[in-house]
DNA sequence: TATTGTTATACTCTATAACTATA
DNA sequence: TATAGTTATAGAGTATAACAATA
């Protein structure tokens, strides 16, 4: 009886000894190999061949979409914490492919761009990258990429507002 | 110059200044978010209640599956390399959450297995985990999430067998 | 020689909070 | 008081390789 799960709410029964839970099909896990497996080579792209962790990649990208932004609003978008954002731009800086300018309404903030330089390396990396997602998904036909989308959407947004370690468990 | 990057087959043309790189929209950067979002209520749940970390946890997990099995095997189940697995075991054995056992037939390797308080541990996560993964899928109906654990495993099997980096561009 | 598993080392990453400066 | 951003600290996690025992 391996029993399990209503989703929903509903109480469910299990032995004592095997509660049912598989690890392989276990969703955080599952996501998390897969993420893992995912994100192996591309991380070797530009760790090995352009010295660069991935907050910094995740700044680079950010600021190759949009130009000059403040580090705030790359946090929200390349889901990164102040600290980190901070510590990526300034080794960015200092390799001078990031450059930090105040903003002059609010002199709190800092607005940060890609330099030239920055501006090419981020050219050399997109097209790899780019290339190494599409040869990931390569396995999905366009219907399944495009449902793959909308599910890790639905299931993020929802994460996002779920309430802690178990409600009822508490 | 950032000309390339022929994907999956179809060539692609872009700006030399946008190579067209949307954060939000790129698989790797995807999954890894999904994945932390959906891991971090859960780690709280085993690193806080329980005093175990994500490589323990795995190994609990594993053990709760398979009643004794060798460490290398925990490893390739898990997904955890055999440092991990030896670290976590050997800290899960501190607590006398778990018993090693030399395989007669080899004497290389070790048979792991959880004890009686190990396997109680066992059964106060796993209701929990489970309740957690129920309530983090409760978003989606039971099509989808079938078909997202179909995606998942497609996208797994495919990017473990995946050149590294760009096979194109070396 | 190859494999299982453990240990040592150094390194990186991370979280937290303290801090500066502005608002 | 609250916010943007930086810096400090310490702890956790990581990879790598060296190692012992066995095959």
């Amino acid at each position: 009886m391996s029993s399990v799960a209503s989703g929903g709410g509903a109480a469910v029964r299990r032995s004592a000894d095997r509660p049912g839970l598989t690890l392989s099909c276990f969703l955080p896990y599952r996501l998390n190999v897969v993420a893992a497996v995912a994100s192996e080579g591309l991380a070797r792209i530009y760790s090995e061949r352009f010295g660069i962790s991935i907050a910094e990649w995740r700044v680079l990208a950010t600021l190759g979409e949009f130009r000059s932004i403040t580090a705030s609003e790359i946090a929200r978008h390349a889901h990164l914490s102040k600290v980190k954002v901070s510590r990526a731009a300034s080794a960015l800086e200092a390799r001078s492919l990031l450059r930090r300018r105040t903003n002059e309404r609010d002199l709190r903030e800092t607005f940060l761009a890609l330099t030239v330089e920055g501006r090419t390396m981020y050219g050399h990396i997109a097209p790899l990258a780019l290339d190494y997602a599409g040869r990931l998904a390569a396995c999905l036909s366009s219907e399944e990429q495009a449902l793959l989308d909308q599910l890790l959407e639905k299931l993020l947004l929802h994460a996002q507002d779920m309430p802690g370690p178990s409600a009822s468990g508490r």
